[in-house]
DNA sequence: CGCGATTAAGTCGTGCACAACTAAAGCGTG
DNA sequence: CACGCTTTAGTTGTGCACGACTTAATCGCG
């Protein structure tokens, strides 16, 4: 991994000098590898994100689970109404605030928790990077999230 | 950047030790920062990638178009037809393989290209890594890309 | 207390992204 | 030449993702 073997001008067109583009790509590979996984457990991916924060902190408001993801309320209230659909949670008005929808895993919900244990761990094997490689990507992706969010 | 400050074990559960997740929030933060310059443009960010792979090499067909930048022809006929209906490109059936549609860009599609020229700048700008820190996690994008697709 | 501003969740419309499938063209081997 | 296989685009259905907007509840200040 040497760097900058022939990294060109900055603000070059082509796609293939573009760190977006790599980012967009690998993103999109990370979330079809984990599909096959998910799908036995009848999850998408944006699914088995909101099931992690669930398992994490049961009884989150939409507005908690949407800071913690980085998603609008537009893009959280269809899919929790297919979770509960499908019987992982319940939505219930808080009844101190009104406003507010908590969000509670339900037993199957909680269940799911052990059957998910095994993916990260598959995922991780696919990626293929070594501990320190993990936690650098980890470190760079925070910072690029960081800055790009920022100015 | 000194990696492994307190990383746990590895099949965590926890959304944010998960680079998977780390790789989701950057490459939509980044689409997101993309989206006022486009909006000058009138162009979603795929639709820009796609202008990309254009702008490098004219006339090419859709099934290249897809091997490019890793999409499939269900999202990419769409994306194109509405490409066509603003007046960028034009797809015409090959002569010599009346199977294959030849992508072709307008002048009006070609003249964009100097208008997109400050994007990958301010994008650049706005993400604020070295010109080191850039080029690393690019090669850890692709090494992850190249690993998760290949098992 | 009253009422304008704020906050929380949700709806709607547009545009990806992908699986499953279809239609049509081209290919290859007997 | 014929017929089955492959290849190329495209269609359809589902589920994000987000901007713009709506509704309802709460807050805060006079």
């Amino acid at each position: 991994m040497s760097p900058a073997a022939a990294e060109p001008a900055e603000g070059s067109l082509l796609l293939d000098d573009q760190l977006c583009f790599a980012l967009y790509a690998a993103s999109r590979a990370v979330t079809a590898r984990y599909r096959p996984l998910l799908d036995e457990l009848g999850l998408t991916y944006p699914q088995y994100l909101v099931m992690l924060v669930l398992w994490e902190q049961d009884s989150i408001s939409v507005r908690e689970l949407g800071a913690a993801l980085q998603l609008e309320s537009s893009t959280l209230s269809p899919l929790l109404k297919r979770l509960e659909a499908n019987g992982l949670l319940r939505r219930e008005r808080r009844l101190d605030d009104e406003r507010s929808v908590a969000i509670r895993l339900t037993d199957t919900g909680a269940r799911m928790r052990e059957r998910a244990a095994s993916v990260p761990v598959s995922i991780g094997d696919a990626m293929g990077l070594t501990p320190d490689q993990d936690a650098l990507a980890k470190q760079l992706l925070r910072l690029i999230t960081a800055n790009v969010a920022a100015g």
